[in-house]
DNA sequence: CTCTAAACGGAATCGGATTCCTCTTCCATT
DNA sequence: AATGGAAGAGGAATCCGATTCCGTTTAGAG
């Protein structure tokens, strides 16, 4: 089975909800949650009824997009995986990618968090965001460059932060992205907590 | 001069200022942003006129209520502060404090987020926060527990980062409070990153 | 070529923030 | 203590944007 709702568009049904969400994304790329249904509905050439009918609410508009930007996402860091010569680099490369990606679409992202209350990504996309992540990390830890006790829920966790600190600006994420993967490195001997 | 646009409220308007700001945040905390107007005049017991006398927006009263968490955290904060013996700790009972108000009052804090974009202190409590926090990192610095080169800007980063964890739920906020932490410490010898 | 379910368009509806105007209350002054 | 007027209160009316509804149009199976 393709996809759980997914019965089978009408060829020209299946043309105008992809262009719809073209247009949203493009959109609220631009211009972010100022954007409504009656904008995406008149650029894109359709009546708002159209607009429902393949995205029942607004938040359901936002979450297609996000979905999307995670599609990319993901494949902009199996590509880098494949470049990187070490997993600490290939890591590098992917919280790279997601905050390039929160950088750029600013807007977008913010229409994301207000609508959606988080960045985080839910659908099929987001299990296999899991499982490439999951692996990433046991390449580390078996190259001993990343911390032993490192898990998925750690590296969900320095993800969301990325994404927020790239989102909101609030300082330099390259920075951030470096500090993070220092507290995802090896302690080496005593750890200092207590 | 005491506050900007604070001339001097007639004795009944302070009472009702305090009363509405008293009401708003205690529904934005049990309800989230599902809270309107409407609903914070009738709990308040004054109409919604009222409320947009002291509050211009909603924005403007979710602002106000942001703003009175980000004193309560300065207060904690200082107050563990004298207690904690180094400043490693000191910075992770301040961490930890950011934490806790995000995660109790996370439909306030989800309310802040979707209304305003990010989670950050705005007005004259943030000043006053970011200078707490550079006296803290100075001071990490001199004792040996704290990287040289951190800055408050990184310090900003995490604690926009350790809000968005513990607001979320996307994961222990404890263990990435430590995370964050591992980052900020000394860089044993060689730094990995190149 | 026909027929029907699927898709469309867009006016009407609904919900919730914000505005506006009239009535009331505080308080400086006499 | 009485009083004038500015500041404050109240709440109906308005505005705006998401969502619904339903009559009309079209793809595409038979």
């Amino acid at each position: 089975m393709p996809s759980p709702s997914a019965r089978k568009l009408r060829t020209d049904a299946a043309r105008n909800r992809d262009h719809v969400l073209d247009t949203a994304t493009a959109l609220f790329t631009e211009r972010g949650e100022a954007v409504q249904m009656a904008d995406v509905a008149r650029e894109a050439g359709v009546g708002v009824g159209t607009v429902y009918r393949h995205f029942p609410t607004r938040r359901a508009l936002v979450e297609a997009a996000a979905e999307r930007r995670f599609a990319d996402i993901l494949d902009h860091a199996r590509a880098a995986c494949r470049t990187e010569p070490d997993a600490r680099r290939a890591l590098a490369a992917f919280l790279t990618r997601v905050a390039e990606v929160h950088e750029q679409g600013r807007a977008l992202s913010g229409a994301i968090e207000s609508v959606l209350g988080d960045t985080e990504p839910r659908g099929p996309v987001g299990a296999e965001l899991t499982e490439f992540g999951a692996e990433l990390l046991e390449r580390g830890r078996v190259e001993g460059l990343i911390r032993d006790d490192a898990t998925v829920a750690d590296l969900y966790m320095v993800v969301g932060a990325v994404a927020t600190v790239s989102r909101t600006g609030i300082g330099d994420w390259r920075r951030f992205v470096e500090l993070s993967l220092d507290g995802l490195s090896p302690r080496e001997r005593s750890r200092l907590t207590d």
